[in-house]
This record gives C-alpha cells, structure tokens and sequence, in this order.
DNA sequence: CAAAAAAGAGAGCACCGCTCTTGCTTTGGA
DNA sequence: TCCAAAGCAAGAGCGGTGCTCTCTTTTTTG
C-alpha cells in the first residue's frame, strides 16, 4: 500500500540503475570488449541469470550505456553553449568543440563505444539515433546564430553537389543556405576525426601540445562553416 | 637438405601465411570481436593449442593484422599518388583521399580495426607506428609539391600555437612552413573523420550522395593544406 | 647417428553469454 | 480476504572462448 507506483517498479528502477553503474565502471577501467556481464552480476552480489531480468542480452546492455553516452556528451555541449551564450557565434563554436574534446578525453572508453568501431553487430536502434542527434543540434543553431548576423564568408559548392546540398538544408537546417547546410556536416564530422586521433593516440609523438592544437583547429573549423573568425 | 633455407622454415612461412589468410577473412565476415583462434584453427583443420606456436596470444594475430592492413591502406594510396603523379598537386591530393576512402568502404572492419577503437588493450608497437605513417607521408609529399609551386595561401596560425607548429614541421617535414605542417595534421586527422563517419554508418539518413559529398569535402580540404583550388 | 629443437595433439582450467527449471515473493482481481 | 498470476532470484548446465601444460612425433643440427 505504502508507495503508489508500487515498490517493485521502483525497485527495478534501482537495480537497472545499480546495473548500468556497474557496467559504465567497467566499461571505463577494461573497454567494451571486456565488459562481462558475470562480472556485473558478481560485483552486486546476485548471480549471473538474475540480471537478464532486466537487460535480454549483453548487447542490450551496451546499447543502453550508448544511448546514456550521448546523452552525456550532448549535455556537455549544451551547457558549453549556454555557458557561453553571450559570446558571439565562432567564439561559441570552439567552446562546444573544445567541450567534445574535454568530454571525450575524460570518457575515452564511453567516446570509443558511441564514435569508434561499432562493436554490437551493426543494429542502430532508432533511439540510439535521436540521443546521437543532440551535438548535432548544437552545432546547428550556433552556425544558424552566426549566419543570423554577417552572413556567411566565402562558401562554395562543387558543381555536382548543388542537388544533395539542397536535401540537405531541407532536412537539417530549412533556414540555412545549402552551402552552410553542406560545410556543416563536413565540419561535424571533422570534428570528431580530430577529437577521435587525439583520444585513439593517433597523434602520438605527432602533436605534442594537443590543447593549443585543438583550439587552433576548431578556429579553422568554425571558419570553414561560415563563422568569420570574431 | 633439399631446400637450401630448410623445409622447416618455409612451411613455417607458409602456415603462418595460411592462419593470417584465414583470421582476415573471418575478421571481413565477423569483426574485430568475433574473431576466435579456435575458429581459425579449426578451418586450418588444426587444434587450437598448435596455433600459438604461430601466434603467442588472439592479441599478437590481430596486431599482425593491424599491421597488414595499415600496409594495405598504404599501399592504396601511394597506388592512387602515383596513378595521378601527372595531375596538379590539388587533383592529386584528392585522388588520394578518395583512395582512401574506397579502402576504407571496401574494408570497413580492417578500418575499423586501425582507426577504431583500439582493441587490443593499449599496446602499439614500434612496428605498428612505422606502417601507420605509410598515408601520412603520402600526404605530406603532395603538400611538399604543392607548396614548391605558387605557394601557400591563406594558412594563419593562432598566437601560441607557433613552437608548437615549429616543432611539427621540424619533425615532419623541414622544407615546410610551419602554418603548413599545422593544416596538415588537421587536415589528415579531419580526412579519417569524415570516412570514419562514412564507414560507421554516422551519415545514415544525413549525407545521400556520400560520393559528391566526399569529393566536394576532400577538395576543400586540400584548399586548408594550401592547395589552391586547380 | 644421436642430441636438440620445433611442431602437433590432447586434456584441462577458468571464464564467457545464455537458457531452463525450481522455488519464493509481490501484486492485483474475485 | 484469499488465491491465482506475474515477477524475480538462484542454481545447474550447455557450448563456446583464450590459454597452459604434458606428451609424442618429426625435423634439424653437431
């Protein structure tokens, strides 16, 4: 009578959580590859079939920590955006990029499971795509701030492209002329090669001050995408 | 007597041949993860425990295969250098980001392998560092030639960034100017960024026509590298 | 030709993901 | 209020894994 969700559903609430801390711990100390469901199970004392009560397999339980991944990564842009929110756009923009490269740095395992190798099979669960999204989204509306205002600078297309530019813009950002629409995916995913070099040890006795590198950059970056250095 | 080197150590060679032939086609078909020395022992029509006569651990059989495909990749784009060595600096450049990317499409789980997550614990050995620098230093001697002609154009450099950049180019390459040595870096890190993307599916219901989209990405790039446009 | 080195075969250890059955507890409707 | 249904923990067990050890056979070498 006591709780009125009802003390079991609480309860389960609980342990999938205890579960997923569990697994995020692993998951940083040993890698994905190395994420034993046993050892979950050891760690909080129950045995090893109890636990998929809660999650059907051991990919089930990856793709959870995935989708909690980018949820942490995208909530790490935000609050660099609005951390930064009175400064103008390019400034902006490096400061989300140079949140990326901190959040990744200090998850490297968790940054490997969402931009590295895709180690479940190849399944791409619908939900996975919308919590990926919210980077995204913030690169978006900072280019779209930043377009708002001087326009942009010296965006060009290669002659094939115009059509595919176009679905692009539509679909992403209607009010984005399609060579920004166009920049800004190759920017984003610019990105990423550069925070995943640093992070995967790429850059290994090849950049030595990686912080100064990185900011310089995402300068570059953010002037490829139409923001006219401030 | 036969064989002057020994019987022994050519069959050596060659089982060691046949048990790389096999794991790489299990790899293609399964992935990183799934590759099982028993597996392969098992298509070779041998027990397990004689493997590690070849191999001493699953780690030590994928770094061979690390090896292999850096080469691989290597190989690929020195082929599409050399294929356009007639071709402008800019055309060229290109040519071999393309190469790259045509590997990487057609080998997604060797590229996953290299430029993923990387797998086996965190070793990367001497032998692994030389074979990885095989598509760097294409890309640098396009940059060397490009830069011998009309010159670079338009390459900053943020304030601190200089010793940074001076030390760069000192190691890469010395007849380069440091703002040069810089944009190259980036440029290659941003150039596996967008085929990582590409080969790990991010683009999925973003970018249609990958092809002109790479090939409009690639060109801009060789712009930041000061390539002017041919 | 005999000693030494290399290779294969097999058993076995500890671990893994996952399934199935067996009891116990909580829940919700008659 | 009571009782069937549903939820959950536990245990045993299956087939698989990487890896080690011992034993035997084969090849090389002094």
């Amino acid at each position: 009578m006591s709780t009125p969700q009802g003390a079991r559903a609480r309860a389960r609430q609980e342990i999938t959580a205890a579960i997923k801390e569990a697994a995020r711990r692993q998951l940083a100390e040993e890698g994905a590859a190395k994420l034993s469901l046993r050892a979950v199970a050891r760690e909080l004392g129950m045995v090893s079939s109890a636990l998929y009560r809660y999650f059907p397999s051991r990919d089930d339980l990856l793709t959870a920590l995935i989708i909690d991944a980018y949820d942490s990564l995208g909530e790490a842009s935000e609050r660099a955006r609005d951390a930064a929110s009175t400064a103008p756009p390019p400034a902006r923009w490096i400061a989300v990029c140079e949140a990326v490269r901190g959040w990744a740095l200090a998850h490297p395992h968790e940054y490997a499971l969402i931009y590295g190798s895709p180690v479940p099979g190849y399944s791409a669960p619908e939900t996975t795509v919308r919590a990926a999204a919210r980077v995204g989204l913030v690169l978006i509306g900072i280019v779209r701030d930043g377009h708002r205002g001087p326009g942009l600078a010296g965006l060009s297309l290669t002659a094939g492209l115009r059509p595919e530019a176009e679905r692009m813009a539509a679909d992403l950002a209607p009010d984005l002329p399609p060579e920004a629409a166009v920049a800004l995916v190759a920017a984003w995913a610019q990105l990423f090669g550069l925070v995943g070099f640093e992070v995967f040890g790429q850059f290994h006795r090849v950049v030595e001050d990686r912080e100064a590198f990185f900011r310089h950059a995402a300068a570059r970056l953010a002037e490829g995408v139409g923001l006219n250095g401030s």
